[in-house]
DNA sequence: ATATCACTTGGAGTAAACTCCAAGTCAAGG
DNA sequence: CCTTGACTTGGAGTTTACTCCAAGTGATAT
């Protein structure tokens, strides 16, 4: 006999369930849910009980938070997803131009790392060597040249 | 004669001029030199005068946060940093951490990016075919392998 | 001399993304 | 029946990083 609670029916998580699933609080679930950025999430009894589906959906929440896009663009995306079939051009539009961004953004950090790279080895010589060694920058970056071949740009 | 007014000093720049040298506002640049993220810039007749050193600290605060460091810890740099030799081993520290960060959000970066590139052939062919020609994920999962030589786990 | 213009200050306001809280509900165990 | 505990809601509060504003100053152009 089929009950109707979520206890029962076999399939479905409790928000705590997925909390420790996808590592976020139970407050940032629900925050999610209202902002839109999640498809609506079933209740029982007034609980919510998520599928497997809502945790594919917030999986692609997540990659796509990490990667920098905001949350009303995400909201965006899963309004489309909801609107089926006809969206699927809008929908590859939007993640196009999303991973052309996350691009840029991995150039910029590559760079940014190389220049930090550089002031990790430039304390490293003036712990050993003292301020002054490393006082004369065009001096110090072509020793850093030199020393790792790697070269800095200013 | 030696005048006292910036304009005729020789060396630095005005708050505009920095503005186009390094793209920022003249209200960010206040409000960084406020939050402690510069070193003290020089007042002519109440004026910012900005000198080449102030340039490059902003290059590198520019660095730092492009790199997602917050701006409390800049700040704790920028302080490390005026005082001299004595705090080399612990900004050495700051950086190797940054540094280590750096990497990590580099990684997860390209794990994002692969499945996003992951939904961009998906939608591509979603397009083309149909949502149903994509509607089973193992099977599609298996196909991008095959077209793409690309992986992607889920 | 006066108007213009770039600058000054302190402080208030904004946007994004949570994060917390109070008050209430509901099912299960003792 | 009563308590417990995990859940519900709406809404207020927080943090970060700016961004804007009003009122004022000081040098230069007409």
């Amino acid at each position: 006999m089929k009950s109707k609670t979520h206890k029962d029916d076999g399939v479905g998580y409790s928000i705590s369930q997925m909390c420790k699933r996808t590592g976020y609080t139970a407050d940032t679930l629900r925050f999610y849910e209202k902002a839109g950025l999640l498809p609506d999430v079933r209740r029982a009894g007034g609980r919510r009980v998520y599928t497997d589906e809502d945790y594919y959906s917030i999986c692609i929440v997540t990659c796509l938070k990490k990667t920098g896009l905001p949350l009303a663009e995400i909201r965006r995306y899963m309004e489309l997803t909801k609107r089926g079939e006809r969206s699927v051009g809008q929908r590859l539009e939007l993640m196009r131009r999303h991973e052309a961004e996350v691009k840029k953004k991995m150039d910029v950090l590559r760079v940014c790392e190389e220049r930090i790279a550089f002031k990790v080895w430039y304390y490293e010589t003036a712990k050993h060597e003292g301020l002054k060694a490393v006082k004369d920058i065009d001096a110090t970056l072509e020793r850093y040249r030199c020393e790792t071949g790697r070269k800095v740009d200013f």
